[in-house]
DNA sequence: TCTGGGGTCCTAGGACCC
DNA sequence: TCTGGGGTCCTAGGACCC
């Protein structure tokens, strides 16, 4: 029997800063800007599970996890080093499968081969304590034939849990579960469900199929099959990234241009840059504005050939944030929190060199 | 107590083509 | 002489995930 096992790293950056300071261990530990150090407009992006007794959690902004944790260890984050570690956790995984995929930097899936539910249990257990002996971190594991069911397995026992789900199981397992357990389902669609009546996955296996299609289009029919015990398999999406972006948001809102448009010039070339390094080249150029009152616009043109030098990216940031500033100036005229700039539609470079050279026109800078 | 930075996928309307 | 149907691409916005 085929299984998947889904690993979940518990607390990850917290549990990466922890194993190097030993002084750490059993303390409310937040990872993110220290508000003590000046104010900030960071959000916590992980802590300790001593931190979470205080209501700290991740995405919170920090000001709010200083007031509610005013003991808390703070730690700048340190990504190399949780990327350095991703790399050790997934080195170590496959000594236990041949494939295993990552799925973001604290999770991962592997295959498995087991006889039965009591096995691929005990083959689990062996992996998590390899995970902890061996590289002092935590993981939650969460095993079932789908990579869904075992993704929703994996969150129910935190941290450190495991949990098993046998196929035969697996409509009973969900049934009392909340509907918002299932991946895609979030705040904005759980409001939605609730107001129809719908509170756990067993009240979405009983709704009209016809009304939920209404209501959720194409994604009831995955969400009923689900709530059924018929997941979709799930396939791996091969191929590169689709896009790379770059955000800043600044210490205080921003209401002039010429500001906006030196810090575009700057990310684009970093990004193109960055983007360059990847071996990879975009076809389209973003730019996008999240407004003082949070709400956002964004603007992305498709210029019709592979970007092949920084000027080309910085012009058409250029034309794009004019564009979305003189819209604003004919209305709200509000002020700029953050700044994104995006590539898109990304090519690996080797597959455009093997095309016929110099064929396409040279891009029209815009003005 | 105001809300980061990096991504993915879906939907919907208009342009354009046959 | 007011009017088809299907398909694809592009753009903007939204929801969601870690």
């Amino acid at each position: 029997m085929r299984w998947t096992f889904y690993v979940d790293l518990d607390a990850y950056y917290v549990a990466c800063e922890v194993r190097d300071r030993p002084e750490l261990v059993g303390r409310a530990v937040i990872v993110g800007p220290d508000p003590k150090l000046g104010p900030t407009r960071g959000v916590v992006l992980s802590a300790s599970y001593e931190a979470r007794k205080f209501g700290v959690r991740s995405a919170m902004p920090a000001s709010r996890a200083a007031a509610l944790a005013p003991e808390a260890i703070w730690v700048r984050p340190d990504f190399q080093k949780y990327e350095r570690t991703a790399h050790e956790v997934r080195a170590l995984l496959r000594k236990f499968s041949s494939v295993v995929v990552p799925l973001s930097i604290d999770e991962a899936a592997l295959e498995v081969e087991a006889p039965d539910a009591e096995s691929a249990g005990r083959f689990g257990g062996e992996v998590q304590s390899a995970i902890r002996t061996e590289l002092q971190l935590s993981a939650s594991l969460g095993i079932a034939p789908h990579r869904t069911v075992a993704k929703i397995a994996s969150d129910l026992r935190k941290p450190g849990g495991l949990v098993v789900v046998p196929p035969e199981t697996t409509a009973a397992f969900l049934a009392p579960l909340p509907a918002r357990a299932i991946p895609g389902i979030g705040p904005k669609t759980e409001e939605r469900m609730t107001a129809l009546g719908i509170r756990t996955v067993a009240d979405l296996a009983a709704y009209p199929r016809a009304k939920l299609r209404k209501e959720f289009g194409a994604f009831a029919d995955e969400l009923q099959e689900l709530a059924n015990g018929r997941p979709k398999p799930s396939v791996l999406t091969e191929g590169g990234p689709q896009l790379r972006s770059t955000d800043r948001t600044f210490a205080e809102d921003v209401g002039e241009l010429d500001r906006l448009l030196a810090e575009a010039r700057r990310m684009g070339e970093e990004l193109f840059a960055a983007v360059a390094e990847e071996h990879l080249r975009g076809e389209s150029v973003g730019v996008a504005l999240r407004w003082a009152d949070f709400s956002r616009s964004q603007r992305s043109r498709t210029v019709g050939h592979a970007i092949e030098a920084a000027p080309e990216v910085t012009a058409w940031t250029d034309r794009l944030l004019r564009g979305l500033w003189a819209v604003e100036q004919q209305g709200r005229r509000r002020k700029v929190r953050t700044l994104s700039v995006r590539l898109e539609r990304l090519r690996p470079t080797r597959a455009r060199q093997a095309r016929l050279e110099g064929y396409e026109a040279p891009s029209e800078p815009p003005r």
